[in-house]
DNA sequence: ATCGGGTTCATACTTTCGGGTGATTTTAGT
DNA sequence: ACTAAAATCACCCGAAAGTATGAACCCGAT
C-alpha cells in the first residue's frame, strides 16, 4: 500500500528537510549573508532531482521484439535431415545453399568464392538474398537461424 | 585521446555559452533589476540537464520485450554441459565467456557493448583474446569452435 | 519468343571486424 | 600492502562484410 507511493514521500521528506535546514539557517542568521548562496544550493538541489525525475519518466522502453516461442521437438542425435519443405517455403536456391554450408563452417567470402570457382561478389550477392529471405543481417545470425531452421547441421 | 573528455568539454562549452549570453544581459541592464531571478533560472536549468544526464547515466535503460511468436525448431538431445575443465586449461574468464556467449546469438561488437554497459573497445578486446586462446580468427570460427569444445550449447 | 528466376559479376559506398599498441583502473590473492 | 590478473578504454589501420544498384547470361515454362 506505501510502496506505491515510497518514492514520492521519499522526496517529499528530503523537501521538507531541506526546507526544514533553510529554514534553521535562516533562524542562525546565516541566511541573510548568503542568502543567494543558499537559495542557489536549494534551487540546484531541486532541479537536479526534477532533472533526474524527469529523465526517469520521458525515457520510453527499447522495445526488444523477441521471436520464436513455439517449440517444435526435434532429435539431433538422429543423423541430420535437411528441412526440404521449409528451404522450399523460403525460396532459398541450391546455391545459396551451397554457400550457406559453406559459410556455416567460417570461412570468408574470399575463401567460399575460391572454393566455388566464382568472384567474391557473387558470394556477397547470393549471402545478401540468404539473409533477406532468413531476415537477418549479419552471417553469424543466419547460421544460428539456419541451424535452428534444420538447414544445416 | 579528445574523446574521453568529449562530454566534459561540451559542457563547458556550453557553459561559457550561457555565461556570455548572462554578460550580455548584464550589458543591456537587464540584469541589474532582475539579476536574482536571471542566475535562478540559469541554475536551475543547468542542473536540470546535469540530473537528466546523471540518471542517463546512472540508470540501466527499460527493456520492454514483446513476444512474437514462431516456429522454433529444438532438439530434444541432452541438455547443455559446460566444459569447465576446458575453460580453466585455456585460461578464459568470465567475462570472455560472456562476450563468448552474446556474440554466438549473433550481436555485432556494438549491441554486445550496450548489453554489458561497457565500451565497444573493450569488447573488442576481449574477443582478440578470446580469439587468441581459441586459436581462431575470425567469430564465426570461434563460435564454431567453441561449440564443439562443449564452451557454449 | 519472352518472361521470370537463378546465377553471375561489377562498382561504389558504409559499416563492422580484427590486429596491434598502450594505458588506466579494479579485483583478487599472497 | 603489494602484486598479478582481469577488466576497462582509446586510437589507428587495413581487411572483411554488408548495402545498393545495375546488368548480363542461361534455362525452363507459358
Amino acid at each position: 500500500m506505501f510502496k506505491k507511493y515510497q518514492l514520492l514521500i521519499w522526496y517529499g521528506l528530503s523537501l521538507a528537510l531541506l526546507l526544514a535546514l533553510l529554514r534553521w539557517m535562516e533562524l542562525k542568521y546565516l541566511l541573510y549573508e548568503h542568502a543567494f548562496e543558499v537559495y542557489a544550493v536549494f534551487i540546484a538541489v531541486f532541479f537536479l532531482i526534477i532533472g533526474i525525475w524527469l529523465s526517469k519518466k520521458l525515457t520510453r522502453p527499447k522495445i526488444r521484439t523477441e521471436v520464436m516461442e513455439k517449440i517444435v521437438y526435434r532429435d539431433t542425435s538422429l543423423p541430420f535431415e535437411l528441412n526440404q519443405k521449409l528451404v522450399y517455403e523460403l525460396g532459398i536456391s541450391s546455391r545459396e545453399m551451397e554457400v550457406l554450408q559453406l559459410m556455416a563452417t567460417g570461412l570468408s567470402n574470399q575463401e567460399i568464392a575460391a572454393q566455388l570457382f566464382v568472384s567474391p561478389n557473387t558470394i556477397k550477392t547470393h549471402l545478401a538474398r540468404l539473409f533477406e529471405k532468413l531476415d537477418v543481417g549479419k552471417r553469424v545470425q543466419a547460421i544460428e537461424k539456419a541451424k535452428r531452421l534444420g538447414l544445416i547441421p
